[in-house]
DNA sequence: AAAAACGGAATGAATATTCATTCCTATAAA
DNA sequence: TTTATAGGAATGAATATTCATTCCGTTTTT
């Protein structure tokens, strides 16, 4: 076990960028290596095998997310305040992390991921569910099941951050503002 | 040039599930020919290379896409008649071409699409850039960029779509009439 | 000086692509 | 009507390339 883990943080840096801009089968050792600025070999003294590395990655992004979004989570509040934490959440969760959510949705159903990847998914996807569930419970949200509501909120979201990542859209207070209530409008109940 | 078409389509086919399922880089030629039912060869035959088969595969399924779109669009109809032809378009090609879509949403930002391919992709967007600037216009539709609108639209029905071919949900006329009510409330003005 | 960490060339397996050969089918000769 | 033949289509084994992983000499740390 080496010492430093600078060089193991490398490593992850320039896997996820990699895997989210080219995806896991495109994207070779030495590329990382490369980007990382290591030796192909040394990657193999912190991660098993390429696999090792992405599920690594994976659940190491997954559990942050699921941090952020748990963390000063309004318990008490109205729904329209919880809805926006967890929006906020994303959001801000995606400016930390650049790449780390459009890798966590383009990999999400990867023949890679191994059973603790894929427990840890659907841990961060209950959070979503217990706040979808709870507000049809009190007529506040859609009637739709909740896994159609969470895929169309994580679906328009991440599809206009991709926007935002190749610079065709600017990450404006304003805008963000807009479509956090475009979701909202999307989920909520209208009478 | 062929005599008969057939095999051509056969290997297009099995490239359109594979690709879909398992993505580009992660599906072999060998694997295209044996659900093709053909020697490896015989691809080349029909198609320069892998690229060019992706490629003309894209090209193939956008250029459906938006003559479905096209076709039987009711240009003086109000504009809530208009998203619905726009969003039954898409479940309908969904439905024909089972995989065709969620070929088209994994692949749109790939390294390897050619520049024919990017343009017939641009064009496909102008009919729902086109709807929204006219809609917001008249102040039916809400005051967001119209790429940010399309994403929303397109990345909360891909990934539903995903979850149905998964198995996780069943396209029920209900659940698809809900979903674009939903998709509807995301994009439009509210008063 | 010894031990650990590193780098990157070497290896072998997997993959895209090629090509010599076989297989059809259609036409023509018998 | 039967048989021969040409030429395109198809094949899959062979080749060339790419890639994950290993190995070992060098560098860094202790």
């Amino acid at each position: 076990m080496p010492t430093s883990t600078t060089k193991r943080d490398d490593i992850l840096d320039s896997a996820l960028t990699l895997f989210a801009e080219r995806g896991f089968d495109a994207t070779t050792i030495p590329m990382i290596a490369t980007d990382a600025k290591v030796g192909a070999g040394t990657i193999y003294r912190y991660f098993a095998n390429k696999e090792v590395l992405v599920n690594t990655l994976f659940q190491h992004y997954v559990t942050l997310f699921k941090e952020a979004l748990e963390k000063y989570y309004p318990e008490g509040a109205g729904i329209r305040e919880q809805f926006h934490h967890l929006f906020q959440g994303m959001i801000r969760f995606t400016n930390e992390h650049d790449h780390a959510l459009y890798f966590i949705k383009t990999h999400t159903s990867a023949y890679f991921l191994d059973a603790e990847s894929r427990e840890q998914f659907s841990h961060l996807l209950m959070i979503f569910e217990d706040f979808f569930e709870a507000g049809k419970q009190h007529c506040h949200i859609r009637e739709l099941p909740s896994k159609a509501l969470i895929a169309i909120i994580f679906g328009g979201f991440l599809q206009l951050y991709q926007l935002i990542r190749v610079g065709e859209l600017e990450a404006s207070a304003e805008l963000l503002a807009g479509v956090e209530e475009s979701c909202w409008d999307a989920v909520r109940h209208h009478s």
